[in-house]
DNA sequence: CGCCAGTTTGACAGCCATCAATGGGGGTGG
DNA sequence: CCACCCCCATTGATGGCTGTCAAACTGGCG
């Protein structure tokens, strides 16, 4: 992990290409904080938990961060993903004891501790009201991720986790994207295993559903199709 | 739909048997909103849509609200269960088009418009604060449910889901619960066919992991056996 | 009494988790 | 440079679990 400061965000933003409007107002409000945000730097496979010490709230910058916990069978489940502009809640308390990875070659995290969060609305009411909108938009996330989840079979669920994860990767539909997780993490995330996942994707894609250049990288090819047409 | 008053509200709370700490900061945080709270009283059946209208965020001050989607396919996806003092947001433009609905014979709802919500910050930044801690805990009772759901076994599902909803209706270890939601609302909300939550309900009480009086009110027996015996 | 919604149980086909094996790609060390 | 290893992805075979259809039972209510 590596401190940064405002200076260097520029960089850090830089990096996270194809910006989108809401993701800008996050680099303001980051900004905007001036000593109150503290800025780190990671690197693949890092274990951010030291960011949950403080507590108060974070968001990514740039990068994957993902949101686990080893359940007491061993198996891991991913709660959360976080991409570029995502808020996430840091409770050091909690019995539930989450950590947080980087799952991307480089991710760049930011926070106030909840020492300054409890000030905020004294001295900054207008960023504080952005903190409230921005964790709304988090519970949305979350709810979303509940219907995914909820769904009964595994190419619907798969079907809708990929749509949701493209749009939310990329503005342009039918843009081929990165996947920022292995079949693996995805397995874990929507509650699935790996080989039904494996299975999953290439059942799509002999569909034309979809399509794939490498296993990382997919293009949704009937955006409107592949949520329908799976009953 | 009964439009109330703070001065009504008191009966309300009262109905609402066995109060928690947390419960009461929520209730004395509803009285010193003043003007600014909308109260309203619902029966069995409402439809509190027109909540929603008006933006900002809701919470529950007794009996249970759903809130639920329908699908394209027809299917029926309850997203999350509100109980007394649990806080929801309220977004008009949503475009998935939520739905909540009274669960138990009464409710008792509060609000925040939008309007207000943005003030808030500057006039009684010590409430706003409060309502940021309870949105918090709203993202990790979603974040309990995606865990739930994300067990890969039927009785796995129902076992943990059972013991938070008793871990939430009831302070008291083994007491009897009066469950707030039907079989098929289960299955609606923890993504199973109705039969296989019932046989999975049955099969734990065979095994005497939970007694069941009526079919809605439950007891849990051996709280840490019905979360660990279940591999 | 009959109706209805909710709950439970049975039978069965289909889907998914598990075990097993193969292949590919990136890294390290010889 | 090549061999080797490890992680990831894919595919196959199989048993068990779950969704679906069907039917019986319960309690409440008019």
């Amino acid at each position: 992990m590596e401190r940064m400061n405002l200076g260097k965000l520029s960089s850090a933003v830089d990096a996270a290409a194809g910006h989108s409007p809401v993701y800008e107002t996050v680099v303001n409000f980051t900004r905007e904080l001036g000593t109150t945000v503290t800025l780190a730097r990671w690197e693949r496979a890092d274990c951010c938990d030291s960011m949950v010490e403080s507590g108060g709230i974070g968001w990514v910058l740039s990068g994957t961060v993902r949101k686990s916990v080893i359940l007491e069978s061993g198996q891991r489940r991913i709660v959360d993903l976080m991409m570029r502009g995502d808020f996430f809640s840091l409770q050091g308390d909690d019995p539930r004891a989450f950590s947080f990875e980087v799952s991307t070659d480089e991710a760049v995290t930011a926070r106030i501790a909840h020492r300054d969060l409890i000030s905020m609305p004294i001295l900054q009411p207008e960023l504080y009201r952005f903190v409230h909108e921005r964790t709304c938009e988090t519970i949305s996330r979350l709810e979303n991720h509940i219907l995914v989840q909820g769904r009964t079979r595994s190419a619907q669920k798969i079907a809708s986790y990929l749509s949701l994860l493209c749009a939310r990767l990329s503005e342009e539909q039918g843009a081929a994207v990165e996947l920022p997780m292995s079949r693996y993490d995805i397995a874990d995330h929507v509650g699935l295993a790996v080989e039904t996942v494996s299975r999953a994707i290439t059942d799509l894609r002999r569909r034309g559903l979809i399509e794939l250049e490498t296993p990382r990288s997919m293009a949704i090819c009937q955006a409107q199709k592949l949520l329908a047409d799976l009953t």
